[in-house]
DNA sequence: TGCCCTTGTTGGCACTCTGCCAATAGTAGG
DNA sequence: CCTACTATTGGCAGAGTGCCAACAAGGGCA
């Protein structure tokens, strides 16, 4: 009995004396430090709790990372993209239609677990920090990006990234406050709706 | 000589062995955290770093503001609230004259030293840090009701409320990309003024 | 004018957190 | 089974933070 059997999935987060691979362990570092960080800002979580979280010597964070700030940029970056940015809906037919479903698309994206998507710059509140803001600029504009695509628009064009960017940033506000409960979820697509359509037609066109 | 003439105002950031009124002390201390936190995040600012900055000893700062942390709210809290909000110009008129300007009224406000304006809720990444929120969504609201004044709104109504803070999303986002070159300032404002119109129009009647 | 007392201000102690590194021990391959 | 590779650990040194008792600046009162 003394002898290990094959315990190898259980009890995962229990005692780790285990010798795992790289890949394995760092990815159970992210989600432990995920979790943390998500719940509090960055200099209330320490490094110590994060390790004791994983189960590990805190000293493996920073053989992994480096240090704590490298850890944190990681796990933002996880956060900041929706891993389903790829599936765009291929939408054909009239703009209004096709408009409809861009939203409809990027609603049903957020909902469930993909909250995290949501705290995703809620947090601090002053100060540049540029490595987290080139992240999070970079998925920024990769929606972007992909919406210019649903709608129609040329994503070539700067400048209607940079409205689309913008656009992003209405998109976040809405789903804050209709997951607050401050707008239902109708009403928060009425308004992306609506606000896409004035962009299309009104807004792009006078660039 | 070595009787003080009277620096009162000069060399402020020298010594200062000086016992000040406590408010004076506030608020030197208060523009000395927000120079530096402004440019680095939290966490990379030691509060040593404060005090040097400020000319007084790292204790001062615990005795005025408790800890860093606290300190640090009271940063943001004067961060994100733009002095001007309660000059709000009586728009009168036609409602694309007072859209636009609410509009002008909101991209003038910005730009000049104001920018600490923008860095707010540009910071950080992951986290939920309830407090730095909540002061950010009081600035927020206290906006989009001053907004719905301008354009004739319900600022009684929580659901108008909820989308016009939404749309201050948009024109934070618009803003960013402004100042950032990758729009000028009449695209800025085109989208910001169509946005607006549209949910003057088409949004709020419709919730 | 000169002393005194209020209180703004300082400096240092104790504790925690972080980065680093040498020592330890799983585990795969021979 | 044994060995070499390397994932993993534990502790050391330095920095940052909160706290508190002692100090002194400067206005008020005699």
């Amino acid at each position: 009995m003394t002898t290990a059997a094959e315990p190898d999935d259980l009890a995962e987060s229990a005692r780790s004396r285990r010798r795992l691979a790289p890949d394995e362990r760092r990815e159970q570092l992210l989600v432990a430090a995920e979790r943390l960080f998500a719940r509090r800002p960055y200099a209330e979580v320490s490094t110590t709790e994060i390790a004791r979280e994983a189960g590990v010597a805190r000293g493996l964070l920073n053989h992994y990372f480096g240090d704590k700030r490298a850890l944190y940029l990681e796990v933002v970056r996880r956060a900041s993209l929706l891993p389903e940015f790829g599936e765009v809906p291929l939408a054909i037919g009239e703009m209004t239609e096709r408009v409809d479903v861009a939203v409809r698309w990027f609603l049903g994206l957020i909902t469930p677990e993909r909250a995290s998507y949501l705290t995703v710059r809620a947090a601090e509140g002053v100060g540049e920090d540029g490595d987290v803001l080139a992240i999070l600029d970079e998925a920024s504009d990769l929606a972007a990006g992909r919406v210019l695509e649903m709608v129609g628009g040329d994503p070539a064009d700067p400048a209607a990234r940079a409205v689309v960017r913008a656009y992003g940033e209405l998109a976040r506000g809405a789903v804050r406050e209709w997951t607050r409960g401050a707008l239902t979820r109708e009403q928060a697509h009425l308004l992306l709706r609506e606000a896409l359509l004035t962009i299309v037609r009104e807004v792009l066109p006078g660039l």
